[in-house]
DNA sequence: TTCTAAGTTGGACACGTGTCCAGTCAAGTG
DNA sequence: CACTTGACTGGACACGTGTCCAACTTAGAA
């Protein structure tokens, strides 16, 4: 996808961003979206399959806008440092834009196939991070606990049982008790 | 609340599960629960805030049909073993009414306060049975990443990356795997 | 310049949500 | 028995969703 049409989607995801941390996703609306972009509702869809869609969208592109960070992978630091350093990043990422947060995590549950795709994009994406950060020295149940530890976290987040800040915290002490006595 | 309007609310919440069952929860209605209730919408709606209110009921109503089974909390056995036993459980209820499972994932996360109140309880509830089966020989971060693995698994079950008749056997492993070296 | 095809548009559509309220019905109390 | 009261109803409402399509605009190729 490239020339005019490229132009417009990007538009249009940045309409939807704005329009997010202004006005929430409860009351966001496609076609408010589409007049913040200055685009019809029905050019819209052409872009966009639906409201879930678009925060999946807008997730992914907020998560390849903060690669993994060096620390992360740095072989001078332990395993577990290094882990703690990519949870710490992605729970951040999620404080500073609380609104996507909120509203990415009922989005990836919707049925909608373009949904699907990028969930498994977006699933992919914590596991190699996960991954990157172990460097494979570690068993695959072990892997398997911290995804779902992290997936937890994202769901209670979501809840409103913790807040996006007290995340990093949180996850610090549950990846050291899943790690301890596995490296 | 007693009386004709426990009949009617029993009456409105098996239809509900009815036609959960046999219609899904994406082409659940309001109004065709009420029907099969033979009941107005606008009854309906004096007993059920919301869809997602719906569907959070109907959890804890599973949820206090099933109560925590002996032998997660059987001292002849292992701390391991109970815990397996308590998630065990719980995931095979999930199993046995996967359209119920399907519904209250999303569900759990709206910001209706009839269905923030129910989530607390259903939070509650899970931790009580891990407190129960582990019987306080534990650290509560290790309690900690318990939940969060857990709601975590219940996520991707209501993602479609794992099946409900999987979540079984990926805990097993994910419990012990976060339980080495904290008993 | 003319033509074409991609992109955009307005507006109507069917459907679901949750709210509201005046009016009916059916106890069971005095 | 009349009467009050709580439960229920029908139907309209404002709003959002996502779809459709014939008509218009625009950029660039011929």
């Amino acid at each position: 996808m490239d020339g005019r049409r490229a132009e417009t989607l990007e538009r249009l995801l940045s309409a939807g961003a704005e329009e997010l941390r202004s006005a929430g996703h409860e009351a966001l609306t496609i076609r408010t979206v589409a007049a913040r972009a200055g685009v019809s509702p029905a050019t819209a869809y052409t872009y966009v399959a639906s409201k879930n869609h678009l925060f999946a969208e807008l997730f992914v592109r907020h998560l390849d806008g903060d690669p993994l960070c060096p620390a992360a992978t740095d072989p001078a630091r332990s395993p577990l440092d290094r882990l703690r350093a990519a949870t710490r990043q992605m729970a951040e990422s999620l404080a500073a834009d609380p609104a996507l947060a909120a509203a990415v995590t009922p989005a990836l549950l919707s049925s909608d196939p373009d949904v699907e795709r990028l969930r498994l994009r977006i699933g992919a994406e914590f596991l190699a991070r996960f991954e990157a950060a172990l460097a494979a020295e570690v068993d695959d149940t072990v892997l398997d606990a911290l995804v779902l530890a992290f997936s937890g976290a994202l769901l209670q987040a979501g809840m409103h049982l913790i807040t996006y800040t007290d995340l990093a915290d949180r996850l610090d002490g549950v990846v050291a008790v899943i790690l301890e006595g596995h490296l």
